[in-house]
DNA sequence: CGGCTCATTGACGCCTTTCAAATAAGGTGG
DNA sequence: CCACCTTATTTGAAAGGCGTCAATGAGCCG
């Protein structure tokens, strides 16, 4: 609420922005105090956790950030770009488990197995820093506000996947997605009525537990209907209520 | 794998176990211990935490544990019983999100929004430990086994919700759910084989996203095909291989 | 400009839900 | 201890939403 100064690169929710450029600064402390929703920005206690983040990237679309079976040595946080998780069986069935903004932390299901269970894969062009949990961890043990922090952020992915968890039609479900990911981006201090999305149509599918087509027919009748304006993958929410409207109605 | 010992009165893994009876026994270090999967038994790191819990309960079926919009305090380890967490929303439609056995920790969603976004209800008679959660983070600073447990007790919460995320039929999800409470119930030293539901069909339907009638039909047929042996809420799985092999095949 | 991937649109089929009713189980008070 | 009531579970039949298959069209990169 504080600073509007862009930190670390990455776009922080602020009303007015103007340039960001701090490629040479790292993100650490705003990606803890970012997605944590906390405003530490007064705080020496992040001051530590600048020093070992390591920025990585860019990667280019449909490359891997990390594989699934990798050991985990590291959470990551985005910078630019998007990122997503595919959890994939022993048959080869893939299920995408999430879409990662700037200024989101993933990895945080790697902690406990000791491994990556999904891999996290570049949506399009994407910088990360690299944070090596061990070391943010010995940092926590210092700073208890970095503890808070990180506690926060693993409650909140709990969060966030156990709202996913309703059982609805298709069109609330798009309707749901729209919304959150407008959301998170004007958490970012982006515009929230128009996006792009950057991940293709299957992705959204399947990350929605739908087929690819059913996504294009709900995404047809909602601009029929007026409700959003969808060319390509540039998104425009003129009326963001109507969406929230089809939410509030009785599941399919 | 080292003590077979029945730690604060929450069965923990062991072939063979005798009587238990602990209800003067705090259960903290033995849910943190259990619930992250560590050999900690030896550690004096827990000796803290063992002093600020709290047993509570006995809570009877559909006893609220806590209530969702209470100010966030503590989490709950469960010692006996069975407890559901459940999602109101406006419109009064609810959404089961999780079981809980003995040994396993719940509460943890509500450390971000500070407040409980979920309802924890028991299920049958169930007692609980009650562990302040600021309390549990000032040992975690200064104990790092503690801050670990914590951060990979989160962590595989995350897990186990992106575990659940895959869409597949009606008997792959049955399946899966008699599988993972028989593997749950087995990291408690409990019989893999032979469990009680605790639930109503209407909560594993709803935990499901399934209607109740579809889950009666099918463990019918599953019951028809000599895969489980259910009658009412006693569950016995004489061929769990069968069950693993539904989960190989193709979605519906 | 050619080939490719991705997105869209239509028709059909199937799994699951919904509606309806019977049966069983559990709990309470007499 | 039994009768009764309430809740939970099971079973049947029909409707509907979403997936699958197939084909067209749009966008993109080489």
């Amino acid at each position: 609420m504080s600073t509007q100064s862009t930190i670390c690169a990455i776009p922080v929710a602020a009303p007015v922005r103007s340039s960001l450029r701090a490629d040479t600064v790292s993100c650490a402390r705003c990606a803890l105090v970012r997605a944590c929703g906390v405003a530490g920005n007064g705080s020496v206690a992040f001051a530590d956790v600048q020093q070992l983040v390591e920025d990585v990237g860019p990667f280019r679309g449909n490359q891997f950030v990390f594989r699934a079976g990798e050991p985990f040595r590291s959470l990551f946080a985005v910078k630019s770009g998007m990122v997503k998780t595919v959890q994939t069986d022993a048959e080869g069935r893939a299920q995408v488990l999430g879409f990662y903004l700037p200024g989101e932390v993933l990895g945080l299901e790697a902690v406990d197995p000791g491994v990556y269970p999904v891999d996290g894969v570049a949506l399009e062009s994407t910088r990360l820093c690299r944070l090596p949990f061990d070391a943010v961890s010995h940092v926590a043990q210092r700073e208890p506000e970095v503890q808070q922090h990180l506690f926060r952020l693993f409650s909140r992915a709990i969060g966030q996947h156990e709202g996913r968890s309703w059982d609805v039609g298709a069109d609330q479900r798009l309707a749901a997605f729209l919304l959150d990911l407008s959301t998170r981006f004007a958490q970012r201090g982006l515009a929230p009525e128009h996006f792009r999305l950057a991940m293709p149509r299957g992705d959204i599918a399947n990350f929605l537990h739908l087929a690819p087509e059913t996504v294009s027919r709900v995404l047809a009748r909602f601009r029929e209907q007026g409700m959003v304006d969808i060319s390509g993958r540039d998104v425009h929410l003129p009326k963001p209520e109507a969406l929230r409207a089809l939410l509030r109605e009785a599941a399919a």
